[in-house]
DNA sequence: GTCAGTGCAAAGCTTTTGCAGCGCG
DNA sequence: CGCGCTGCAAAAGCTTTGCACTGAC
């Protein structure tokens, strides 16, 4: 909590450009984007209601879906599917990105970034007839703690 | 167009590795795995539903995910989940696969094969302390006829 | 005062599951 | 002639939507 004013957090980007747009500053929207500024990786809608009951904020999970649809439309924050359940996590204005890999056994999600990969995708991008405005990559696999 | 085939089908190989798992030849999963094998490029289960019962197999949509979860089980199929829905499609027994490009105006899907990006996602996998056994890669953009 | 934002409940979709009957092996 | 496969219907998630109300501007 102390950290302030060294440099302006996502949350803080988030809801100035949410302003910007002509939005007003409401109690439930304003409780997603600073539940998703302190999480590093990607979380569930569910996740966001959850974390957000524990601690107090009474937050109706329709408003974190439509919070959440906002922020993605307005490319504030990245959807990412995972198993068939949406997760979302805030974008990175400097463009950098990175993907996840699921544990098939256990559930749990972690991140990394690849430079090679996504020059490959970048490159690949440019092969295609279609206009690529993103990409998603999943890996599958087991994590070391469930391999043993 | 001519399905001049010297070689044997996906629908027979998948047939025969359904008979030797010890499954028995019912008329739903038959008509699951040859309605698979006539498809270039992924499906929803609701849409195999749709095309068996257009074709007049009366096949219960129950019947169409079951046959699909026991096929992905066997390594048969390979699921895709687009836009939060699985798609499914025939796995070449030879190993090579492609992905898809989806197009967020009509949803149309595409498919394509890039041999750089398999060799950074081979090495990267090798690169990570997970056991990676698949990866999920899904380009968003807009194809070339709603470019325009 | 107006209208975007919100909470609740109900509906919508995809996918899974329970169960009784049929038919392959 | 037993047990796996099937169809139907109901249930179980996840997500969206309708509606009335509240509060920001």
């Amino acid at each position: 909590m102390g950290d302030s004013t060294a440099h302006i957090t996502w949350s803080d980007h988030a809801l100035a450009a949410l302003k910007q747009a002509g939005h007003r500053t409401g109690g439930a929207r304003t409780a997603v984007v600073e539940q998703l500024g302190e999480q590093s990786c990607c979380v569930s809608a569910q996740g966001i209601f959850d974390e957000l009951r524990d601690q107090g904020a009474m937050v109706g999970l329709a408003s974190v879906y439509r919070s959440l649809e906002l922020l993605t439309a307005l490319k504030l924050v990245h959807r990412i599917d995972i198993d068939s359940v949406a997760h979302y996590e805030p974008a990175d204005p400097g463009g950098e990105h990175h993907h996840h890999v699921v544990c098939d056994r256990c559930g749990d999600v972690a991140a990394f970034e690849d430079p090679p990969l996504e020059r490959a995708l970048d490159r690949l991008a440019g092969r295609l007839k279609h206009e690529v405005s993103g990409h998603d990559v999943v890996l599958h696999g087991t994590c070391p703690k469930c391999s043993r």
